[in-house]
DNA sequence: ATCCTATCCTGGCTGC
DNA sequence: TGCAGCCAGGATAGGA
């Protein structure tokens, strides 16, 4: 599923193609795509309208738009499971599940591709309102150990469900949260508010790590749906040390990873490398 | 305060 | 081969 490194892929190869463009023409053929406020308010406000800059904030896609050299509100996108944006020649056969395209200046047209619909990609004047509820992003010079540190121990959570928050640590989804407490030994369910100083410290370098390390890849496609916008794969799937390898040998402790439902995610551990209390091995050695 | 469930959607997979 | 039923999941709303 498209998260940050994925988010952070597509703005970097549509970048090129779409910032200085002008919208000459826009089709929606799903209206729940561009929201609430409807296809004709969506027309209106996007046809004419410039490209400045194209940018990331969490999972969100953001293109900065200008009428006459002003700034002219944005368009905010958002992939969910399944979206996908791609930037070609009109004789490009964007499929059946093509959702938004917009006709550009110079011949091109931008697409919005999303099979299941949950995509969004939608005009806001004001980027205030959508971010509001938005928390640190993660790879910023903010987003240090000490403060991670503290928003973990500003409440009682397990430390999943905390981590795909989008309103305390922005960006992360269920593939890399999983992947970044297995790096940093921790368990899903462990108390946010009993993780130590420490242990913050590694969760905070994994998470960056990580996500990384995923975007120097072009981010994961776990299955057929992500593709970078040159209609590439990324590779990051193949460096997974648990998500998706139930069953499979841990690659620190050759431990089967087993998988389980925390809030309603699928969710993957090593038992071993990852034990349900911090500071106990598993319960066979102990008794053993 | 936190957790849980339903909702939005479709394609792919499983099992009969 | 065909088909019903289930599953995946990011974000959000509403109830427990």
């Amino acid at each position: 599923m498209p998260e940050l490194p994925e988010v952070e892929t597509v703005v970097r190869l549509i970048e090129p193609r779409l910032a200085g463009r002008t919208v000459v023409g826009a089709r929606v053929r799903w209206a729940r795509t561009v929201g609430k406020a409807g296809v004709a308010e969506f027309e209106r406000r996007i046809v004419g309208a410039r490209v400045t800059r194209v940018w990331r904030r969490a999972k969100y896609l953001v293109f900065d738009l200008s009428r006459g050299g002003r700034p002219a509100g944005h368009l905010v996108g958002h992939l969910r499971m399944t979206g996908r944006m791609h930037v070609e020649d009109p004789a490009w056969d964007a499929g059946v599940h093509v959702r938004v395209s917009l006709s550009l200046d110079d011949g091109r047209v931008f697409h919005f591709i999303d099979v299941r619909k949950f995509g969004r990609l939608e005009f806001a004047c004001d980027l205030e309102d959508v971010f509001a509820a938005i928390g640190v992003e993660p790879l910023s010079a903010e987003f240090t150990a000490e403060r991670f540190h503290a928003l973990l121990g500003a409440r009682r959570r397990r430390l999943k469900p905390l981590l795909l928050d989008q309103s305390i640590v922005a960006g992360l989804g269920n593939i890399y949260v999983d992947e970044a407490l297995h790096q940093a030994k921790l368990h899903p369910l462990a108390s946010s508010l009993r993780v130590d100083p420490a242990a913050a410290r590694r969760l905070h370098g994994a998470i960056r790590r990580t996500l990384a390390a995923a975007i120097e890849r072009e981010g994961s496609s776990f299955d057929t749906f992500y593709r970078t916008p040159e209609g590439n794969p990324g590779s990051y799937q193949a460096r997974f040390r648990v998500y998706g390898r139930e069953g499979k040998p841990c690659r620190s402790c050759k431990t089967p990873i087993v998988k389980f439902t925390v809030g309603q995610r699928g969710t993957h551990v090593c038992p071993t490398c990852q034990p349900r209390r911090p500071g106990s091995r598993s319960r066979k050695l102990r008794l053993g």
